[in-house]
DNA sequence: TACAATTATGCAACATTGTTGCGTTAATAA
DNA sequence: TTATTAACGCAACAATGTTGCATAATTGTA
């Protein structure tokens, strides 16, 4: 049960988020969705999409979610992720960068299911600016 | 200028974080400082709390921002942190886990900050329920 | 192509979280 | 004890996210 369909609105909202090589808000989106449809319908496809591993939710380092493509970073359920994301402090764009091997230390008697990391700093763009 | 007063709610606010082992959320804290102060002026001494470095804001996977002493995860502005943030999915509970030193690889054009890192899982409280 | 089943949407209403302005209270130095 | 001004309470607002329900639209099937 439950057929998914796919809609103008829900193909608006995924192509958006393909388009931009940053994650972006719910806030974000919906202004570039140019009233397709309504603010509600935005977080309903979000949240489909994310079900549908499509695209993927990043908690910037300020609490906001952002949604990318999950082809950005490849996200596979591993206790070593692969890739990390980096949250301009000026221009709060939130990038994925690859190729980020670690290794962790915690103690046993906790049950690991993944991994969030995410390093604060200048963008490139911004530090070009400054 | 600007001389730091220390007034009731104030310490009760900083008792509150620093009596949990798990970092808390503003309506958590708020929900135990039993109206002893009004819901904004909790906002404006977690505020002030962080500036003075007595606490430190660190958000949660689901977005939500948390306070934990400064004590509990001794931070300093290194690239190499040495301590990361358990996020139990469970009982939603923010631990700091010590002892984690991570080596990153982030091109040379981005100027990193911070390093955020968090785990996502279940804590060992509530893999003994399970 | 038309129809039925049900997914997806719009709208209104609400909940939560966080912010701001301003008059008043109270902590601290003198 | 008093003056200074940091801190507070309250009201009002803004942003973000959620829910219920009637309606619209997509898709498999006849």
């Amino acid at each position: 049960m439950a057929i998914i369909r796919n809609t103008l609105a829900k193909k608006a909202v995924f192509e958006i988020i393909q388009g931009n090589k940053t994650a972006m808000s719910q806030t974000e989106i919906f202004a570039k969705v140019n009233n397709i449809c309504d603010r509600v319908t935005v977080y309903r496809i979000l949240e489909r999409l994310v079900k549908e591993v499509k695209i993927h939710k990043i908690v910037n380092i300020n609490g906001v979610i952002n949604y990318a493509p999950c082809d950005a970073c490849s996200h596979e359920q591993h206790v070593h992720h692969d890739h990390l994301h980096f949250s301009c402090t000026t221009c709060k764009k939130l990038t994925c960068i690859a190729d980020n091997h670690i290794e962790l230390n915690i103690p046993s008697n906790y049950q690991v299911a993944e991994v969030f990391l995410t390093v604060s700093g200048i963008c490139p763009d911004c530090v070009i600016m400054a």
